[in-house]
DNA sequence: ATAGCTGCAAATGCTTTGCAAGGCC
DNA sequence: GGCCTTGCAAAGCATTTGCAGCTAT
């Protein structure tokens, strides 16, 4: 678990700062959201319904854009668990997931609950940039 | 690797009706290039055409169609490592992936060079699907 | 003032679907 | 013949983009 974020507004506002984004109220809003309460994974959809009805007012195309800046940023990382669908996750340390195939929800495994022995070496011409683990779930069946 | 089938037209047919598929003219074909040479990932655009370069015509709505029965068959297995496009992976053991993520190629990583050790226990009331190492790579800087 | 943001709507890219025509058994 | 398949074109999603107007500094 990350440890808790201080999201007071004006914290906020300096984090933003410090990645050279300027502090405006939708990113505001969904830094709020998305680092208020541990460690959360989320889509661009989710997070848009989420300040609607939280009473902020912010356009999808924002949503998506504020979530890639973020992910620039360092803020955020991508979760890459479905083809046709983007998830972003607010643990951006090395760590791992659980997939459910059915609910779509994703769970953190902590980076050392996992470990990956002998790595082959990268194709030709190539560096590792990242090692990603998903562990596919289904509901037990009965 | 996996042994390489038969690619006699009349084995592919009969491979076809073992999975409850009709041998038709557009699936002999694409079984053709996915079975004919070793291991293969490609995606539906890129089967498509590569079809159509060898000759055959066939459509796209077709070639995905086809990829989705041939993976629901057992055939092909889907691969995911971009959220945007889908891969299918003619090996279909359990093995793992290194994903450039400049040129999008894929490449396999057989299932023993990898050791995944103490997967932690799945999520209440799910079971384990299956489980999935992504090594993301990028072209090593000059 | 000005460079950066936002929102809308249109465009894009991948994938799926509906339905009429065609092909396998 | 009957049912499965195909192909086309249209629809469907998730996501990106262009651009006019707004906002933080």
């Amino acid at each position: 678990m990350t440890m808790p974020y201080d999201t007071s507004a004006e914290a906020i506002r300096e984090r933003l700062r410090a990645c050279g984004l300027r502090p405006t109220r939708q990113r505001e809003e969904l830094a709020g959201l998305l680092f208020g309460s541990g460690d959360r994974h989320v889509t661009a959809e989710g997070l848009h319904r989420e300040a609607m009805v939280g009473g902020t007012q912010v356009s999808l195309a924002t949503v998506y854009n504020t979530l890639h800046q973020f992910t620039q940023a360092g803020l955020l990382r991508e979760v890459v668990v479905d083809s046709g669908r983007a998830y972003f996750d607010t643990n951006t340390s090395r760590h791992h997931h659980f997939f459910n195939t059915h609910t779509h929800e994703l769970a953190d495994i902590h980076g050392d609950a996992i470990s990956v022995g002998r790595l082959p070496e990268a194709p030709e011409g190539t560096r590792v940039e990242d090692v990603e683990v998903v562990v596919r779930v289904t509901p037990a069946r009965v």
